[in-house]
DNA sequence: CTTGACTCCGTACTATGGTACGGAGTTTAG
DNA sequence: CTAAACTCCGTACCATAGTACGGAGTCAAG
């Protein structure tokens, strides 16, 4: 376990900048080191969580519901944690139908532009209704 | 094909607000019918678009991207369209394994709690990874 | 045929998620 | 040991995606 990371170091091995870094530190998603004289240290940890939210960011989650994911790594009380985490569970599995919909109707796209009909209204917004 | 609806109804059947459907119309992903006297009027195709473009969203699409989707769709440049329709389509399929990560780990969380050791840490993090 | 709801359009404000800046102190490579 | 690079913290600014407001015109139910 690597550590005593400086915040530009731990910023570049997660791939956000610095003042990112900060950002979430003050809306409470990382937690700030107490300062060994001077400067603050971090660790692998604080790597894993930066990506984590990042991730969690590009499949549509918002830094406040991140938040309530890694409350549930973070909480020590269970009872709460899994009924949080069911229902981000069937909020994720929507957004999975969703999404293989929208390749759906794409695949499907890509298929008739090849067989070729050179007018047909290529049906992505019909496709991907629920 | 339920057609002359108002601006009011528009959003109202696709669950959004009148400025938002103007907002979208500025953004250039809605047309602006003309004005059969003092009014635009909608059809269902606007109320389709409307809620293909709610869906995008919640899977974590910006505005511009729900445009480029769009645009696979009323692009009469199939060579074009086949094109970004792949990228899109890689696009998806890797937020879907994300996501699918995401809730593997959010079951395994549940399933440790469930069988219950007290202290074990939450790992959904660490899980997540690609 | 009026009055209350709705439309049009422009402009201004808001929330979220950062990014930039600046001054004072710290660290580290040469 | 010193100069460049980095850190700390606060505050200010930015883009995206709306939301609110306001005045003038329009429509439709009683």
């Amino acid at each position: 376990m690597k550590t005593n990371l400086s915040i530009g170091k731990l910023a570049k091995a997660a791939d956000v900048g610095v003042e990112t870094v900060r950002y979430y530190q003050r809306r409470g998603l990382l937690e700030t080191p107490s300062e060994t004289g001077g400067m603050r240290r971090y660790s692998d940890d604080h790597v894993d969580r930066l990506r984590f939210i990042k991730r969690a960011q590009t499949v549509g989650f918002t830094l406040e519901e991140v938040a309530d994911l890694l409350s549930l790594n973070d909480n020590r009380d269970h009872h709460v944690a899994r009924q949080l985490a069911s229902e981000k569970i069937q909020d994720i599995e929507l957004r999975i139908t969703r999404l293989g919909k929208m390749a759906d109707a794409l695949r499907q796209l890509v298929r008739e532009c090849e067989c070729g009909g050179e007018d047909m209204p290529c049906p992505i917004i019909r496709m991907s209704l629920e």
